[in-house]
DNA sequence: TATCCATATTGACAGACATCGATGTATCGC
DNA sequence: GCGATACATCGATGTCTGTCAATATGGATA
């Protein structure tokens, strides 16, 4: 019941010509700025790096939490707003929930942005 | 006196090494945001990739204006925002008011995000 | 079952942001 | 210099967002 009657922003920004290439249609933008929206927090950013730097490639939320310092709660919500733009990937074992980045999205993201042709 | 004392973002960000290859300090996480910021607004995207499409590589604002279906200090606004994240030069000829995509700068931001050897 | 621990959700609040109308500034033509 | 045009700035307003404390949820263990 996740995601399969509706394009997440990440499926939107795979889909579409670089920015560069052509007149972007108000459509197309407004659903892909929830994705920029989502990398446009200094935490945010911390997280998706922090997570990438985990051997495993994932990491429990429990070690995000003492990376910052901010409380539990605002951790949570940041990784919810990665989860549902679909930076990030979710599984959980156990009591622990692991998250891991998922790089194809941040891929498709640069490619808009730097349009391998442009 | 527009910047020379101090580093915009995309000079910031033409200098870290990509999101994923390792920890990202909180310094490094400050100064980049702001460039996603400015590209994370569907309006400012459709203004980045119109510009884009102008034959000269560069549009004019009155052009840009009749584009939306917004108040002309609402773009003057964006457009200010885009050239101060620095990803629009701004020239003035006469009456007119010139603004040009910096690729470099999108291309940093896309170097960042997909990081070249991620 | 009772309890503890890890994580998510809720509700509230302050600060940030997009937008607008009104106004200011600069340039051109007369 | 005067009016017109192009663009920027200002001030106000409603909405969005990051943050926290409190609480809920759900798995593990005794």
């Amino acid at each position: 019941m996740s995601k399969s009657w509706e394009l997440t922003a990440v499926e939107a920004v795979a889909c579409c010509s670089p920015l560069l290439a052509e007149p972007m249609s108000a459509e197309t933008a407004e659903r892909i700025s929830p994705l920029l929206k989502a990398l446009a927090d200094p935490v945010r950013l911390r997280l998706l790096s922090l997570v990438a730097a985990h051997e495993s490639g994932e990491a429990c939320v429990c070690d995000l939490n003492e990376a910052f310092d901010l409380s539990q709660p605002t951790i949570s919500h940041h990784l919810k707003v990665l989860h549902e733009a679909g930076l990030l990937d979710r599984s959980k074992r156990g009591t622990w929930v692991y998250y891991a980045v998922r790089r194809e999205a941040l891929a498709d993201v640069a490619a808009l942005l730097g349009g391998v042709g442009a």
